[in-house]
DNA sequence: TGTACATCAGTGAACGCGCGTTCACTGATGTAC
DNA sequence: TGTACATCAGTGAACGCGCGTTCACTGATGTAC
């Protein structure tokens, strides 16, 4: 008897959640092709095939769902590196994980890619809540990176990731920016190269 | 004769080229404090103490506008780097600009900074003059590394240009969004150490 | 199981606002004679 | 130099649009008996 009770709320309550989750992987996509700025609410619900009223059976506002939306779509993203679907360990990982996501792949695929390079200049002026999601989505990179990247040259595996991300983030951003100019390519590879020093040993000139 | 109607022409032409300047000087500061979005018409033309209807006696169009506005605030700003303000040459000037560039004040003074960092993110979704004129920006801050950096450990002068700015916008873009955070500062210091291999040499661990 | 009532996810119209752009206008500056 | 006309930088109201949020509503799901 309570267990139908339970059944039956939970029913109501899982298609509350499905909807949740579509509403939230429209948002992402937003995010991640066209910045937070094109997260609307309008957009978002379209996208979702609802209408915008119902929204706010969702979020108690927008900016709650940024918030929400970063923290959903970096969790997704960061899971999804090199690291979590092959075995390699240090310095491998580290080559692999920065060589995709220096990638032209990755600076062609927006859509399925990382959302800092589509928001990094947007969440200076977001809420509070927003950019303390941001950090912590961040601290989750920092950390797979750091987990990984051997130190070097009196730089601690702290440092190296939190410069290596914020390389990546860079090079990604501005490879989008000029996506469709030789200048494109050009910096993807030379930020690769400075990622990597390990893999461009000095020669002398 | 000739002498005084261009004289009055100029009058008139002169007081039309101030204005231009006021506005974008006006719409350089809204860019570079709260990005490419925050620079609408009603507020630019408000900021330079005039009225809507004027802009378009200025502008053919808001986009004519952004274009413009990234050639003159990025002018203007990789003018001001270090190395056009004192007499450093090569290693001595990139450490210097790499610094400055980097640290608490610059990210802290937005208004006076380098507009890239407020706008990485904006300009993929930008329109094809805003997006040429922010390469031949990049361009200008590219060169000006590019004459001055050593190339390091199989990365040339030029690469090592492309990948230092990237790691700049990367870094300051990142370290504005955490400010107020103590993320914020490790992030700032990590992208000057990476950038500056030369400062901090291999040490055995 | 069957019926009468309660809940609440989602609808769709409405609100006030800022946007980009247009347009008839005004009045100071410039030109022609 | 003085006057009559032309130009055009800048005004301010208006347009249609998308935004975030509100609200009375509907109808399927869940609850009580």
């Amino acid at each position: 008897m309570a267990r139908t009770k339970i059944s039956k709320v939970s029913r109501r309550a899982k298609a509350k959640a499905a909807t949740h989750e579509k509403i939230l992987a429209t948002a992402g996509w937003l995010a991640r092709t066209e910045g937070l700025a094109a997260v609307s609410v309008p957009r978002v619900m379209r996208g979702a095939g609802l209408t915008v009223g119902g929204f706010y059976a969702h979020f108690p506002s927008k900016r709650a769902m940024d918030a929400e939306v970063i923290r959903k779509a970096s969790a997704k993203s960061h899971r999804g590196w090199p690291g979590a679907i092959n075995d390699e360990k240090g310095l491998d990982w580290l080559t692999t994980a920065v060589k995709s996501y220096l990638s032209r792949s990755h600076r062609d695929n927006a859509a399925g890619g990382c959302v800092f390079p589509a928001i990094v200049s947007e969440v200076a002026h977001s809420g509070k809540g927003t950019r303390e999601a941001t950090i912590e989505a961040f601290e989750n990179y920092a950390r797979a990176i750091a987990a990984h990247a051997p130190g070097a040259r009196g730089v601690t595996a702290r440092e190296r990731a939190l410069a290596t991300f914020a390389l990546c983030v860079g090079g990604i951003a501005l490879g989008r920016a000029f996506q469709g100019y030789e200048l494109s390519d050009e910096i993807l590879s030379a930020c690769r190269k400075w990622a990597l020093p390990e893999s461009y040993p000095p020669r002398r000139e």
